[in-house]
DNA sequence: TTTATAATTTAGTCAAGACTAAATTTATAT
DNA sequence: ATATAAATTTAGTCTTGACTAAATTATAAA
């Protein structure tokens, strides 16, 4: 039972993590990506230097590394997949918002094209998951709107949560509890300085978020 | 990201192997195990120790292999996975009844529990699969219902096909093609003496099937 | 019983992808 | 300018599960 496809999983999973990585810092480092990918900073540095021979990044050691245009085009096959499967998994199974991202990404690397093509018809082609994160189409296009973090914004505004860039369960799940799920509308009540708490009002209810999970909540200021 | 799974997926493969040819070969042979899992006899035997080391399996060197109960229980959980999966791919997806079998091949090793009960619960909890395979239940429990295979039956008798034991997608299509599906009604015209072919009459038409075909072809007669 | 053939096992390799320990490079602080 | 710390890379090892070739065992025919 050979496989068919051109790059192992273990390529597949690297090459999402420097893409997601990459949303971050702009070049990705060793250790960050060694930590992403929950391995050793040897470990990364080896796969690095395989990709680059695979011309799947274009690597400078001790530097870091980024995707070529080859790199970011598998990387988005797999987050298509990733977010597909978490939108299917949470709309049509009713799986928790915040144990879809274990699952999808165990699935997504044994996701055929057809069962996939099924999955988007099912799911009536969506271009968001559940998440709020855009679904790249086929081609590889991700439709980026212009968004602005929940801790850059001024006090005062008003704005709806339209993505949340965390992904740990607990984390999640803290965020479900407040009301912070991407479409409800929040306003800015005040953001402290030095990167402190932000508080923000959802409803009626007042809440204080650390500065670094703010900047994980994306949002758009109502026109 | 390590694997938090008791045994491989090669593993489960291979248990999951041994017990789809036990229906057939009371003990397994290693070069059977080989065909069925597309790999060279050595790799088989290879792995057949490996099982015995892990009490999974009951090996006699140029004998063959019998699954231990322990062994048994893991192969039952594979089978419950594929053939939930097979129902779902086929029954909520709509993917065509030949190409499920492959499609949960690959997804069966990567199944969490939780999306199999989220699964399950989709499905009404069926207790076959599209090819009418028996889905086990948690706790390992198949009901097998007493069944004789098209090429057993007597001339003249009517039966109901229930079960499908080919997987392949061409012998799929072709026995789709004809009618033969589980729930069609069929009745035996002739059975040709040394194993020859069988002759069956669906709906107003007649064929003619191998008998090795016939034999995997399950019916229970009209009562 | 001997012998040819088929099936199986043994022995030795290989590739992928992880690891640790040691060496090296870069950054920082005196 | 240099010493130290932190990050990164190199070197070498391990495990899994495949492979081929050679050796062994079982089976069936003469």
């Amino acid at each position: 039972m050979l496989k068919n496809k051109p790059f192992s999983s273990a390529i597949e999973d690297y090459l999402k993590a420097i893409y997601d990585l990459h949303a971050t810092e702009s070049v990705v480092t060793t250790t960050a990506l060694a930590t992403a990918m929950g391995v050793s900073a040897a470990s990364a540095t080896n796969m690095l230097k395989k990709l680059a021979v695979l011309k799947l990044v274009q690597y400078s050691p001790y530097y870091g590394a980024e995707l070529t245009p080859a790199g970011e085009k598998i990387a988005l096959e797999v987050v298509r997949h990733h977010r597909l499967l978490e939108a299917f998994l949470h709309e049509a199974l009713g799986m928790p918002w915040d144990e879809v991202h274990a699952e999808a990404h165990k699935l997504e690397h044994v996701l055929s094209d057809k069962l996939e093509d099924h999955i988007a018809e099912f799911l009536g082609n969506p271009t968001e998951d559940p998440h709020g994160d855009p679904i790249p189409t086929k081609s590889g296009v991700v439709t980026s709107s212009v968004q602005q973090s929940l801790a850059d914004l001024p006090p005062g505004t008003r704005a709806t949560i339209r993505r949340i860039g965390a992904q740990e369960p607990a984390r999640l799940r803290y965020l479900r509890g407040l009301g912070l799920v991407p479409g409800a509308t929040v306003r800015l009540i005040e953001q402290m300085p030095f990167e402190g708490p932000v508080r923000v009002r959802i409803g009626t209810r007042e809440h204080s978020l650390d500065y670094k999970l703010a900047r994980q909540i994306w949002v758009a200021t109502k026109t």
